[in-house]
DNA sequence: ATGAAAGCGCTAACAA
DNA sequence: TTGTTAGCGCTTTCAT
């Protein structure tokens, strides 16, 4: 910028107004306007990040906390995010909580470091109080996924109600009449979102669950052993819905080891899609989010937030697509 | 730094001196040292990392520019690489390049911004130019999984050659003797190493390949119609040898196709482990990358670079692990 | 419509 | 062993 005012015998001030977009609220005129574009074009002119970000304190950078990057829903989430923010000219610090709110804790680190302007986070247990915390000290934050309770912060995910939906129908039209849940513990609201789905819809056609398996951890061996039990018990044909990956793992485990028939003796529909379903030795219907605009939508709340310095509580539920197999 | 400086009567370079740990350096008293901790703490005092990256020209960034982010194993070198850089004060800024040169273009970018302080990147097609040119400017550059031909820079990335070696060694201890390789162009090192690897233990044991496919295009559906015409043409037993997660696809495709019997009829090793693998149709055996360790070993080799300037062309091999099943 | 000047928080060359 | 001073590149307030 000095350069070029020299250049230009302009003041570095006129130079900073024009190359910032300013010279409107300034009143340059456009002569001068244009002189400087084509010099800082001509010179190459890039501006440097690190003294801006000094100087505004704010560091064009967001922080993207997810749960779990192995998992492909987190990493297409991760994908949306970060095309998003590059198109703002925001750079994506993503994290790997792995479920632990020490990890949180370092992220948070991070804005109150400055390094981030805000965070975008999938709340894992035991950060609730932290995550209030912080948006009471005003950091701008969106959640996706999952969100604290009766904590007034943006959160984008899908309709887990809906996906429900999709499924049960998907069972009922297949001529199902015996339908198990497979599910997480009832203090996560996806859980009891996805679960509201399913009661409902089952309760629209007049039919009462077969089971609702309401697992304490939900992790495929958790989710194995109940569901083994359940086929054990029941001997009649069954239609069951799992309601994320980890469960749906462990869900088809159980009908491996329980050498029932699929699809004509049991059937099942998991939430959360899976790569190379096609080769998995059921078929599996699932239900598929769109991870991509899940995290695309949350990078633009969180922008529009840091930009705008209001704290929207919008909640942003994206519709499931049902995936027959 | 000023208000610590006031309150205990020294001037503030003496205080940074102490908090950035020069204190030796400079010789400052004990005394004086421990005051100005012991304030610092009282104050929870932080120090403000943008000015400090301003001026020293440095981001305590870097940036993990990787194929495929929804890939599991290039979410498992994020993961790995972003634990490292953590433990080191940095924080990792990660782009999915989805196999365009005109992303990495972008992550370049960042660099020039000085927004990171270096790059660990996975050279896509077409790329090499830019890569090389970025190094001769100095750019801090560490590679993984593959290696730009002749480019005098450091690389981490598992030992191909004997991951082939572990499969061949595998299926010939099954008693295979009729094994085919399904890989990719050989103007990527990574297929000419495995490769290499496959023909050197097939020979070993006098042996010839039954036939060697190699694919211009190593995606799921060209793996599935080369592998076709084998299991066509040869109806004897046989053992295949997919040299990546995508080939393992198509290959796994195109036995279902053929209704072959696995492991009885063919019998199938892949590179690169494969989530639920007990679930699958068939049993299929892996070639395991350490891809958290990976990451880990990058961010090491490049911390190690920005600090200390120098430009280390080591190529670190990481071992495989095969996955019987 | 343009410019002067101050200052963001920190580091480092140099002085004492 | 400690202090003085300058300056990193930019934005912004206030003058003109």
């Amino acid at each position: 910028m000095k350069d070029i005012a020299e250049h230009l015998g302009l003041s570095q001030t006129t130079v900073s107004h024009v190359l910032t977009g300013k010279h409107r609220k300034f009143r340059i005129s456009p002569a001068t306007v244009e002189r400087v574009w084509r010099l800082a074009e001509k010179l190459g002119y890039r501006a440097n990040v690190m003294a801006r970000a000094f100087r505004e304190r704010r560091s064009y950078a967001v922080c993207l906390a997810v749960e779990d990057l192995q998992n492909p829903f987190w990493a297409g989430i991760a994908i949306g995010a970060e095309r998003e923010a590059e198109e703002h000219g925001y750079a994506l610090v993503v994290t790997d909580l792995g479920g632990s709110a020490e990890r949180l804790r370092r992220a948070l680190q991070l804005v109150r470091d400055q390094r981030v302007d805000g965070l975008i986070v999938s709340p894992v247990r035991g950060s609730d109080a932290e995550l209030a915390a912080a948006h009471r000290h005003g950091l701008p934050l969106v959640q996706v996924d999952r969100a604290v309770a009766r904590l007034p912060v943006a959160c984008v995910r899908t309709d887990h109600e809906a996906g429900s939906v999709l499924a049960v129908r998907h069972l009922l039209t297949r001529g199902r009449r015996d339908v198990v849940y497979v599910g997480g513990p009832l203090d996560i609201p996806n859980y009891r979102q996805r679960l509201a789905g399913f009661r409902k819809e089952l309760r629209r056609h007049r039919l009462q669950p077969a089971a609702e398996l309401i697992l304490d951890d939900p992790s495929p061996a958790e989710a194995e052993r109940a569901v083994a039990r359940v086929l054990r018990d029941v001997q009649r044909p069954l239609a069951l819905f799992a309601a994320n990956y980890a469960l749906t793992v462990g869900t088809l485990r159980a009908i491996r080891a329980a050498s029932r028939a699929v699809p004509d003796d049991v059937e099942l529909v998991g939430f959360d899609d899976i790569q190379m379903a096609d080769l998995l030795l059921y078929p599996v219907t699932t239900v598929d989010q769109d991870v991509s605009s899940i995290g695309r939508e949350a990078v633009r709340l969180l922008l529009d937030a840091i930009r705008t310095g209001r704290r929207s509580a919008q909640h942003v539920l994206l519709p499931p697509r049902l995936i027959p197999r």
